[in-house]
DNA sequence: GAGCGGTGTTCGTCAAGATGAACGTATCGA
DNA sequence: TCGATACGTTCATCTTGACGAACACCGCTC
């Protein structure tokens, strides 16, 4: 994938993040429980960190870790409704459009469902792992694990296990919402 | 946040990847540059390593380093339209929903906006590497980085870097949207 | 200006991780 | 049966990360 050089990134993230906390290289060493001058030589490149003193680290600055060894990236991007790449359902009147695939780093792909009542969308397990956000803009629709899925209204939320069989079934006609899928 | 104990974690995750790729123990040390009594050490749970020999664990195993140290972990929840904890703005009619916050892995938070015609939300400039992600769901919006927002309908979708300085203006009443902010 | 509390740095010491050789075992083919 | 190759483990050795004291620096108060 990449060979990125965890160091100098290390060392960036740790400084930066710590300034954004606006704490001292001192209290964030402190609460972390190592040495400030452990610290000090990560934040200047020179260090190779074990587990530990990252995690504990991570748990002090309160950042989720991978914070830390993974660099960041933006852009602008607009897809006016109807555009953008779909993927339609072959039984159901179901619609899911593309939005934003899983760049390599971030795990996760959002898209707009658009759907009419008709047979529930049912989908297989996806990688174990995954797990799916939806929330309803417009219609109704009974989301969830296909055992027992949830009714939503406009405005609902819903996460759920993508590992797991799982339907979307519009209740309304013009049923849209948002799906965000997780890879975890 | 937690303190998991990345310990035991990453003994599972790496023999567990390795088993999946089908490699064997002195493979994977090869291909890794490492030991293979390190790996050994690692997998039985005996050992700190160092950020260093992780990385290269995780790229001789093709997988993006998180895995290594994160664990999955499924879960069902819901938030109804209204509910959940909401951050209202100061000058604007603007109400952010947090549904699914940050959990220490997945870096993105997942809000449901709701606003009303009126002065524009104005965010300052988060984290750089943040990642804004906009679905309009109903009304009409004028969204994205402060010096040329968007114009977004309803379906429509914008993305763009949240470490700059960024509006949400709602241009009718009743104005909804989702946004995925992601820490990257 | 002397004293204090705060910053972040450098350096000697020690514990801990990484190493490579040697080991015990299992499978294969001559 | 006897090598030969591969597996994963254990052990003595060496390297290296983590520690803590000492350091230089800055701003503040008295």
């Amino acid at each position: 994938m990449n060979d990125g050089p965890p160091l100098a990134v290390i060392a960036a993230s740790l400084q930066h993040e710590r300034r954004r906390a606006g704490l001292s290289l001192a209290e964030v060493a402190r609460r972390a429980g190592i040495a400030k001058s452990t610290l000090s030589q990560l934040e200047s490149g020179t260090g190779n960190p074990s587990v530990e003193t990252l995690w504990a680290l991570g748990v002090a600055l309160d950042v989720p870790f991978s914070h830390l060894v993974e660099p960041p990236r933006p852009s602008v991007q607009i897809i006016r409704a109807g555009e953008g790449p779909r993927v339609a359902s072959e039984r159901a009147d179901y619609v899911a459009t593309l939005l934003a695939s899983c760049p390599p780093n971030a795990r996760r792909d959002i898209y707009v469902i658009t759907a009419e009542p008709g047979p529930p969308r049912e989908s297989a397990p996806h990688m174990p792992g995954v797990v799916e956000h939806v929330v309803l803009c417009a219609g109704r629709a009974r989301v969830g694990v296909a055992d027992e899925p949830v009714e939503l209204s406009p405005g609902d939320y819903v996460s759920y296990p993508g590992d797991a069989a799982h339907v979307f079934e519009a209740m309304e006609s013009d049923t849209s919402a948002v799906l965000v899928s997780e890879h975890v």
